[in-house]
RNA sequence: GGCUGGAUGGCAGAGUGGUCAUGCAGCGGACUGCAACUCCGCGGACGCCGGUUCGAUUCCGACUCCAGCCUCCA
C-alpha cells in the first residue's frame, strides 16, 4: 500500500486507484512561450520519480502532461519575435522534450496541446452557460460566476469573502463580481483566434486542463499533480469548471511539489530570476541535476545554491565509485542478503511513504558502504549488493552510466594520449623513477585530469 | 489581513515517546612511493515557553520567526 499526502484532504491517504492496477494520472505543464527552468525541471523529475515508481510497483499509468500552447503571454512574445506563435511555441516545445530528456524524464503517454481541444473547451463552456455557472458579456468574453460554485477554493482552503480582491486583480466593468475569471475571450485585430458562438476568440487558461482532462482520462483522475503555484487559483478553477458540470471529483488525489528557490525567492518566469534547465546543464551533468531535485523530500521547498550542486555532485560520486570495478551483470538469487541487511524493504517502506526519497537515498550509501566493504574479501558478495544497488537506483532513474565513464566525463581530450601518459608513468614507476612518476601526475593535473593508482592499475578521472 | 506549510548538529536533509538516519564538510587513525578512493573512529541537533508522561526533538497548547499563495507562474 503507497500513502500520498493528498493536498484536498491536507493528510496522508492510503492510494487506491478508481481500477484496479490503473492510475490515471494528469500533471499540468508549461506555457511554452519561454524556455523552462529549474522549478519545471524539479517538478517534472518529482513526478517521473513518482510514476516509475507506480510502474515498478505493477500499475499501469496512463500520464498526462499538457502544453498550453495558446496565451497572452505567446502572443506578446511572438510578437516581440516578429514571429508566428506557432513557431514560437514549436521551437519551445521541441527544447523541452530535449530538456526534460536530458533529466531522464519519461515522456508523457499523452502530451495533449490546448490547441487541439478547442473545441472541447467550447463545448464545456456552453454547458456551462447553460447551466447558469458562466456568463457573456458585450464584448464577448466569457466568465465563470465564482460564487455560484458553493465550495470554491476548497483545494486551497481560501475563503472568497478573505481574498484580497482589488487590491490586485484588475478592475474589469464587465465581469460581475471581480472574483470571475475568464473562461473565453474575445480577439483583438491581429490576435489567433478561434471561431466560437460569442465571437472569435481564444480560451482562458483554466478551462484547458478541464477540458483536457475529461478528453484523456475521463470525468475523474486518480491523481492530478503540478507545481506550488498552480493550487490557487489554478486548480481550485479547474475543480470549479468540471464539478459544476460532472457533480464527480475531478481528481482523487491532489499533488503539489515544493518551491525551488533562489535566493530566498520563489524561481519563477515572472520574476526574471530563474535559471533554465538549458544553463545549468551547461555546468552540471543532468544525472546530478536529477539527484539535486531527488535530495529533499518532493514537497518540501528548497533553495538552489551553487554549493548543493556541489554537493549533490560529491555524493553521486560516492555511490558510483562503489560500483567501479564489480561484475554486476551475474544473475544469482539476492534473497539472502536481503534477509540479512533488509535494504529493498527499507528502500520501498520509504517510497511508499509518500515518496520519501531522501530515506531512500540512505539505503542507496548504506548498501554503497557495505558494498566498499566487501569489495576486499568477498567479491561475490559485492556484486550482489552492487546489482541491487543499481537496481534501486535505477527506480529513481539514476546510475545509468558506465561509473568509468561517468568519472571521466566529456574531457575533449584526447583519451589515447591519456593511456599513454599512464603507460610511461607506469615505466617511470616500476623503475622506481618517481620523480617522472609525479611530473606525469602534474602535467595531467593541469588538464584537470586526475589519476587513481589501484591495486589492478591506474584510472584516472575528471577532478571537478 | 486571510490561506497553506515550515523551524533538527558547520551545511543539506530524514525520522522517532526511551539504543544508528544519511550525505557533504571537519578532525584523528589504517591503507598508500606521492595523490585520490576506500575503511575504522570522533565531535556536535532537535526555535521559545508551558502541559501530558517514569521519560518528549517526537504528543497537546501559547508564542516567536520563516516561506509560498491570495495577479500570469511548475
Amino acid at each position: 500500500m503507497i500513502f500520498i499526502y493528498n493536498t484536498l484532504t491536507r493528510q496522508k491517504e492510503p492510494f487506491i486507484p478508481l481500477e484496479p492496477n490503473k492510475i490515471k494520472m494528469y500533471v499540468c505543464g508549461v506555457t511554452v512561450y519561454d524556455e523552462c527552468h529549474l522549478g519545471h525541471a524539479r517538478c517534472e523529475v518529482s513526478f517521473d520519480m513518482i510514476r516509475r515508481y507506480f510502474m515498478q510497483a505493477g500499475y499501469h499509468v496512463t500520464f498526462v502532461r499538457n502544453i498550453t500552447d495558446i496565451d497572452d503571454k505567446i502572443i506578446q512574445r511572438a510578437q516581440f519575435n516578429n514571429e508566428s506563435y506557432s513557431d514560437l511555441t514549436a521551437r519551445m516545445i521541441s527544447a523541452m522534450h530535449a530538456h526534460y530528456a536530458a533529466l531522464g524524464v519519461l515522456p508523457p503517454d499523452i502530451e495533449p496541446k490546448a490547441t487541439d481541444f478547442v473545441e472541447s473547451m467550447q463545448q464545456l463552456i456552453q454547458r456551462l452557460i447553460e447551466a447558469s455557472y458562466a456568463y457573456v458579456t458585450t464584448s464577448g468574453d466569457v466568465y465563470y460566476r465564482v460564487r455560484r460554485f458553493k465550495s470554491y477554493g476548497c483545494l486551497s482552503g481560501k475563503v472568497i469573502d478573505e481574498l484580497e480582491v482589488g487590491s490586485r486583480v484588475a478592475f474589469n466593468h464587465e465581469k460581475e463580481d471581480p472574483l470571475d475569471f475568464v473562461l473565453w475571450k474575445a480577439a483583438k485585430p491581429g490576435e489567433p483566434a478561434w471561431p466560437s458562438v460569442w465571437g472569435n476568440g481564444r480560451p482562458g487558461w483554466h478551462i484547458e486542463c478541464s477540458a483536457m482532462c475529461q478528453a484523456t482520462l475521463g470525468d475523474t483522475l486518480d491523481i492530478h499533480g503540478g507545481g506550488p503555484d498552480l493550487k490557487f487559483p489554478h486548480h481550485d478553477n479547474e475543480i470549479a469548471q468540471s464539478e459544476a458540470l460532472t457533480k464527480k471529483p475531478l481528481a482523487n488525489m491532489w499533488m503539489h511539489v515544493g518551491a525551488l528557490r533562489v535566493n530566498q525567492d520563489k524561481m519563477s518566469k515572472s520574476l526574471g530570476n530563474f535559471l533554465t534547465i538549458k544553463a545549468a546543464l551547461a555546468e552540471y551533468p543532468a544525472e546530478v541535476l536529477r539527484y539535486f531535485l531527488l535530495s529533499s523530500h518532493y514537497r518540501s521547498e528548497m533553495q538552489y545554491t551553487t554549493d548543493r550542486l556541489k554537493e549533490a555532485s560529491n555524493s553521486l560520486k560516492r555511490l558510483y565509485s562503489a560500483i567501479q570495478n564489480i561484475p554486476c551483470d551475474q544473475d544469482k538469487s539476492q534473497d539472502s542478503i536481503d534477509e540479512l541487511c533488509p535494504y529493498e524493504s527499507v528502500f520501498h517502506q520509504a517510497m511508499r511513504d509518500d515518496f520519501n526519497t531522501p530515506k531512500a537515498f540512505a539505503v542507496l550509501f548504506d548498501l554503497a558502504r557495505d558494498i566498499n566493504k566487501l569489495k576486499k574479501i568477498d567479491l561475490q558478495s559485492a556484486s550482489l549488493l552492487a546489482k541491487k544497488l543499481l537496481k534501486l537506483s535505477h527506480l529513481l532513474g539514476f546510475l545509468y552510466h558506465h561509473p568509468e565513464k561517468y568519472a571521466q566525463g566529456d574531457t575533449g581530450i584526447d583519451s589515447e594520449w591519456i593511456e599513454s601518459m599512464i603507460e610511461k608513468r607506469k615505466k617511470a614507476k616500476q623503475q622506481r623513477d618517481f620523480k617522472t612518476a609525479d611530473h606525469i601526475r602534474q602535467v595531467l593535473m593541469k588538464k584537470g585530469i586526475e589519476l587513481l593508482d589501484h591495486r589492478d592499475g591506474t584510472r584516472w578521472q575528471m577532478m571537478k
